[in-house]
RNA sequence: GUGGGUGUAGCCGAGAGGUCUAAGGCGUCAGGUUGUGGCCCUGAAGAUCGAGGGUUCAAAUCCCUCCACCCACCCCA
């Protein structure tokens, strides 16, 4: 037996309304804050993410899925989104237009990683990047977006988190101090962190071991060694974040596991967090698009795991809209009727209702235990009796009232009944 | 990559060497009205007991290997 590869699910009829829920509440965010809908490639040559993202992250060191085509090129399946959306930007030329660009997408996203509790190999995410634009309030507004998709989600008890990693200017010096001091620990460290001392210095700071937390907290901060122009971003960002009202803690050792962001860095997470808790994730990379060999341009983002929020949203017990059910069931008793019924059915969707039949023969019983428990509201009864008086009986099956109904005018009739009672769930903001 | 747990019909789940030609519940289908649903009753279909190998007269039950899922580390959304 076949089954779906390891880390990846099928997301099923009842779980889709929980996707689109989200999505609804992306559009309608993204076109309040002026972002435009991109999408790229599933699959991109995989020394865009080498070049990107780094060559000692864990993502591209053992991380991705790159194959090799036909025709020879690597290739590598999208293991994360902002770095497509850059090359997309310089490729098609839109550093000429109007700055910030302002994209949003909505991708599968693929990692080889062992699966567990929110963590696939196959995930999606929904990620916001504006483009063109250094100034501090820009990653407000990218901070505050991303909290306000949550409250909009009715997600309760988040937590905001920001940090400043510093610059190309600042940030050399900085880790230069960071080593210096975890050397002097050297012996004290764990393993994992040896090895990152020398390999991925920053990551040295959320080791998780609890015999080496004391050493971070301890360790010079990279927000309190800051180049004047980025402690100056910095300074400006959070001053903007209180002109917005937002709350946030700064925890010098959030760190991001992908090499081009610099500056400002910043996640969301649920309060009761669990191991797989990082809602939202971004910061700024404004040295990506040189890296990628366009005009060196300032960018922030950031992306949201949407598994992540399904499972956020469930164990919040928010209620989330029911998928829209089959208004009518088209039931029919004999050969005569079966053709009445068919034509009846045609007619209503041409009428844009949405209408369930059944081609074999089933009992009046079975076609009503179908009607209910497909959710129809109302039920056409359509036998040889109907079918001579050119007719047909349309039941209601909340009311149980039933009426003679000519086919003719039923779709009119319908439409009537059902405009303006669109059932609609609010949810708990 | 490392460690722990789990694996019985579509789903939940009993079962701990012979009484298992595997309980029960949900769901599905059918019937209880010659043309009427949601409740109730009856019946039916549906399982090579994750896969492969081994121990034994006998294995869903014991052993080994593999696979998958869950959880944690790691990493991240």
């Amino acid at each position: 037996m076949f089954q779906a590869p390891r880390g990846t699910q099928d997301i099923l009829p009842e779980d889709q309304r929980f996707i689109h829920f989200i999505q609804e509440k992306v559009k309608v965010l993204a076109h309040l804050y002026g972002y435009y809908r991109i999408d790229t490639p599933t699959f991109e040559e995989a020394g865009l993410f080498v070049r990107t993202v780094g060559e000692g992250t864990d993502i591209v060191e053992k991380e991705m899925y790159t194959f090799t085509d036909l025709s020879g090129g690597q290739m590598t399946l999208r293991p994360e989104g902002t770095a497509p959306v850059c090359r997309a930007y310089i490729e098609h030329g839109m550093a000429s237009l109007a700055q910030p660009i302002k994209l949003y997408y909505h991708a599968p996203i693929f990692r080889y990683e062992r699966p567990q509790a929110g963590r696939f190999r196959q995930h999606h995410q929904f990620g916001f990047e504006a483009i063109g634009e250094a100034d501090a309030s820009l990653d407000a507004e990218m901070i505050d977006m991303a909290w306000r998709l949550f409250a909009s989600l009715g997600l309760q008890s988040l937590t905001l988190q920001i940090n400043s990693i510093g610059c190309s200017q600042c940030r050399p010096a900085y880790l230069g101090k960071l080593k210096e001091y975890y050397r002097g620990l050297n012996a004290e460290l764990c393993g994992d962190c040896k090895v990152r001392l020398e390999k991925n210095t920053l990551r040295l700071l959320d080791c998780k071991k609890t015999t080496c937390q004391p050493f971070a907290d301890g360790s010079p901060h990279s927000a309190t060694h800051l180049c004047s122009e980025c402690d100056e971003h910095f300074g400006q960002l959070r001053k903007n974040l209180n002109a917005l009202g937002l709350t946030y803690s700064i925890n010098p050792r959030l760190v991001r596991g992908l090499d081009y962001y610099n500056k400002t860095v910043f996640e969301i997470q649920p309060a009761d967090e669990g191991g797989q808790s990082t809602l939202a994730g971004g910061g700024r990379y404004d040295g990506l698009i040189a890296e990628l060999g366009g005009h060196s341009t300032p960018a922030v983002g950031f992306a949201t795991g949407i598994e992540r929020i399904v499972l956020n949203l469930k164990k919040q017990n928010i209620c989330i809209p029911e998928i829209a059910k089959p208004v009518i069931y088209v039931a029919w008793l004999g050969e005569v009727a079966r053709e009445v019924a068919i034509k009846t059915t045609v007619a209503l969707r041409r009428n844009s209702i949405s209408t369930l039949c059944t081609y074999t023969p089933r009992s009046l019983k079975s076609q009503l235990r179908q009607a209910d428990g497909a959710g129809c509201r109302y039920v056409a009864i359509i036998g040889e009796d109907e079918v001579t008086r050119g007719v047909l009986t349309l039941r209601d099956l909340d009311t149980a009232q039933q009426e003679a109904v000519t086919i003719e005018r039923l779709a009119e009739e319908l439409t009537n009944r059902t405009s303006g009672s669109e059932k609609r769930f609010d949810v708990n903001a």
